[in-house]
DNA sequence: CCAATGCGTTAGTGATGACTAACGTATTCG
DNA sequence: CGAATACGTTAGTCATCACTAACGCATTGG
């Protein structure tokens, strides 16, 4: 799976955002969502597969935290998808409605 | 499903970056694809909920085009995710290197 | 040591996704 | 009118996803 459909599913954007801010454990990671622990370990292993978060082994635990590179990729295939001419057709639609 | 996730399979990002470029119909669309029309077609009843495509009918065919407002909402969605924090993660890995 | 803790792993389930083949419907062209 | 065209629709398949429950393994604290 690219890094873009990884980042697409809502639970695993909110588990990069949340390790965005410092990086934390599973068991901190899972505490602030309504599913298992196994779901977010699942979540984060794929999100290790696209490259885009890591785990440190720390005694029992499991540091994940968010890899630059593998956000540079998600950023690159982002701006890839994201056109100049799809951005002229956004901001075209910015001048129409401040014009109204 | 949100924008995003609707955005993010790769099919459908092609065939929003091919509508950036003009309007087409689904059958020009399903030209560039090695899947069948169904398919296309079906991508683009998915991409018309989620707001981001408009057909209009033309005669016998259906003239599909991105909608700007769509566009705006998966682009606020997209930097809603892309927080500074993230944003700072990827500078900083930027000069990482570029110091190297 | 032995119980508790932190995680990954596995098996199984239900839902959904992407796709094809076949068909139905409206529209146009000769 | 009748054939051809342009699409949507439907049904069915196969793969994948997101998830839970249960288990196993390492590590640590009393």
């Amino acid at each position: 799976m690219d890094a873009f459909s990884a980042a697409a599913e809502p639970n695993r954007r909110r588990i990069l955002q949340l390790l965005a801010s410092q990086p934390k454990t599973v068991t901190e990671i899972a505490s602030a969502f309504p599913v298992t622990r196994s779901a977010i370990s699942q979540h984060l292993l794929l999100l290790a597969e696209a490259g885009l978060v890591a785990a440190e082994k720390v005694g029992r635990q499991r540091i994940y935290r968010v890899v630059p590179e593998g956000l540079r990729a998600l950023q690159a295939e982002i701006d890839r998808f994201w056109t100049d001419e799809l951005d002229r057709l956004v901001v075209d639609a910015d001048t129409l409605r401040s014009n109204r």
